[in-house]
DNA sequence: CTACATAATGCAATATTGTTGCATTTACAA
DNA sequence: TTGTAAATGCAACAATATTGCATTATGTAG
């Protein structure tokens, strides 16, 4: 596992204790073949006879992903906001991870530029959504 | 309300009833400054002293999604599903409405000019995510 | 090696999100 | 005005997510 090693290291860098149930989370996410939702994770270590709380499995995720030893992906199902109105099929927000602000901004150029590159690799593109994660013009101290 | 009308146009042409419930929601989204959830929804309509069942909202963005009246916004904090590694912030997933499957791929040169229209609009980006829905080669029969 | 301080976990409780089946009500067309 | 098909409400439940606090375990200092 030499994965987790290096994720043992940034932890321990980071001065982060390196416990079991953390062990168990990196193991689980580095030999699952697909993103696993923190519910997967605790599945999956049923079946192993293991288990773990899911609030610390939540909190080991989050852990991770502040240290980019993991990420989070928003497959289709998730958290569901809708507004009105159609702008042909793609969605991009800006997402102020200060202060939560939020703009959404079209770019018509760069969503035939993500249907062509999708469309070379064989997927045909109905929709997109697009999210950048940062700081807002306001919060960029 | 200009656009509740409208909506309700494309409704009857559907062959939807125009209920007193998608009247209500209809309007919910359209005063909404930002993305509602459904159980924003519900909130907004008890603080009028309205009620409507969390399931019809469920079922009425739904459909408001399938008529292209209204469209679902993953922010952060959606379902969260994490996965071991970090490709420089940029993650871009293909997911096949079809089957499910999904794909993720890189294009360095996409994630700049995302950057740089972002940076025009004042907003300094860490992380990207995308998601174009639309079929894998599999599913285009 | 032991014991301490504190970080991390487990647990309890609760809130939010989402789905299904069925009884009842409502919209709209005849 | 009335019939009927569609839509809603209700009940039940499953899954997802967050908070506060008691308990446990890690890493360190002795």
């Amino acid at each position: 596992m030499p994965e987790i090693q290096g994720a043992i290291r940034v932890l321990r860098a980071k001065g982060y204790k390196v416990t079991q149930p953390r062990k168990q989370v990196l193991k689980v996410l580095t030999q699952a073949q697909k993103p696993v939702s923190p519910y997967d994770v605790q599945k999956i270590l049923q079946q192993r006879g293991e288990h773990l709380d899911h609030v610390t499995i939540y909190r080991i995720l989050d852990l991770l992903c502040l240290l980019n030893l993991a990420h989070k992906v928003l497959l289709s199902g998730g958290f569901v906001k809708c507004a009105l109105g159609d702008e042909e099929g793609c969605h991009r927000f800006m997402v102020c991870r200060q202060c939560g602000a939020f703009q959404e901004f079209a770019d018509k150029s760069l969503c035939e530029e993500e249907n062509e590159l999708a469309w070379h690799l064989g997927f045909r593109t109905e929709q997109h959504f697009s999210e950048f994660f940062g700081l807002c013009a306001k919060c960029q101290g």
